[in-house]
DNA sequence: ATCCTAGGACGTCATATTAT
DNA sequence: ATAATATGACGTCCTAGGAT
């Protein structure tokens, strides 16, 4: 899916072309077009530049032969080969900055891009990004063989030693097992046993065949857990399908040890801290990857259109050396 | 078949940033 | 001001691909 990137203005420099001439440069549509959308492009002049700011607003007068200029203010740093170069080429970056100027722009450049912020924008732009669950109040209930669920975002365990938790809203996150234990959460939401209703949802555990587990829910459904790749999908069944069920077990890690009530709720705390984290890194990760192949797409677009603008002005050039002659 | 290496994904910690 | 969240940095694991 492709997406603007609203916000790479702050990382990549803004950006914006203005071709204000006295003759008037005429693009061809799909130029026009993205010349509009606030892309720039940069192109080593003829004729020495205005002062150019690191980051914003260089402006590049390019000097045609018939005494018509052509005003270029473009912002991201083209490559210094760039193909059209005049005997008396300057260079666009301007030196004559103030060093206050360029250290705040250093700063802001050098401060974490905020990938919520720009996927934020992306989401109020089309589709919503589905929210995390939020996991607001949380405790454990530890119960020998069934787990009544009186409270969301309980720890569970399950007697193959997976962990899952449940929270507000019947959000579900499971856990592969191990002794890490916690890795590999999933989220999903079960729209039946869902809500906050406490004592109502009993799980239980079954182990099927290595490409599957499901959970027996308290109002008689199944949740299947579908052989997975990347996404794991789950479905929810009719009890109709007589399952091997296995023990259940539901515990605290934490209360497995049986350690003191105070030592149970630092533990308990710090596993709930780690799952958000671990979550929101991998919420970071994909944002960040997302970000950067848009970034990517927009290197490619604006190349393009640099050549486009580069061939253009040799054409300009060319006519006017013509019409000069 | 085994070893080595690069690259990707992950979890955790520390800390920057944002929300309340 | 404080809590919550997001992100950079680091170490670990896994896998694919190449060299031996």
């Amino acid at each position: 899916m492709e997406h603007a990137c609203p916000d790479e203005a702050l990382y990549v420099n803004a950006r914006s072309i203005t071709m204000e001439a006295v003759v008037s440069v005429q693009q061809d549509g799909s130029v026009s077009d993205s010349l509009t959308d606030g892309e720039s492009s940069q192109i080593n002049s003829d004729s020495s530049p205005s002062p150019a700011p690191l980051a914003q607003s260089g402006v590049t007068v390019f000097q045609l032969p018939g005494g018509q200029t052509v005003q270029v203010q473009g912002v991201i740093q083209a490559q210094p080969a760039s193909v059209i170069q005049s005997p008396q080429q300057t260079g666009v970056e301007g030196d004559g900055d103030s060093a206050v100027d360029s250290q705040k722009r250093l700063e802001i450049l050098s401060r974490r891009p905020s990938y919520r912020k720009i996927l934020n924008e992306l989401s109020s732009d089309s589709r919503s990004v589905p929210k995390i669950e939020e996991e607001k109040d949380e405790h454990v209930v530890a119960s020998s063989s069934v787990a009544t669920v009186t409270v969301p975002t309980s720890i569970y365990q399950t007697s193959s030693g997976q962990y899952f938790t449940i929270s507000q809203g019947g959000a579900l996150q499971l856990a592969s097992g191990g002794a890490e234990a916690l890795g590999g959460l999933q989220t999903l939401t079960l729209p039946s046993a869902g809500g906050p209703q406490a004592g109502a949802t009993i799980l239980q555990y079954a182990p099927q065949t290595t490409e599957t587990s499901q959970f027996l829910l308290s109002g008689g459904q199944v949740l299947v857990q579908a052989a997975t790749g990347d996404m794991p999908t789950y479905q929810i069944r009719s009890p109709a399908s007589g399952l091997p069920q296995a023990v259940v077990m539901a515990a605290s890690p934490g209360a497995m040890h049986s350690p003191p009530p105070h030592a149970e709720e630092v533990t308990r705390k710090r596993e709930v801290r780690l799952m958000k984290n671990r979550e929101a890194a991998r919420e970071c990760r994909r944002k960040k990857k997302e970000y950067v192949k848009c970034l990517e797409n927009r290197v490619a677009v604006l190349e393009n259109q640099n050549k486009t603008l580069i061939e253009e002005l040799k054409a300009l050039k060319d006519i006017y050396c013509h019409k000069a002659e």
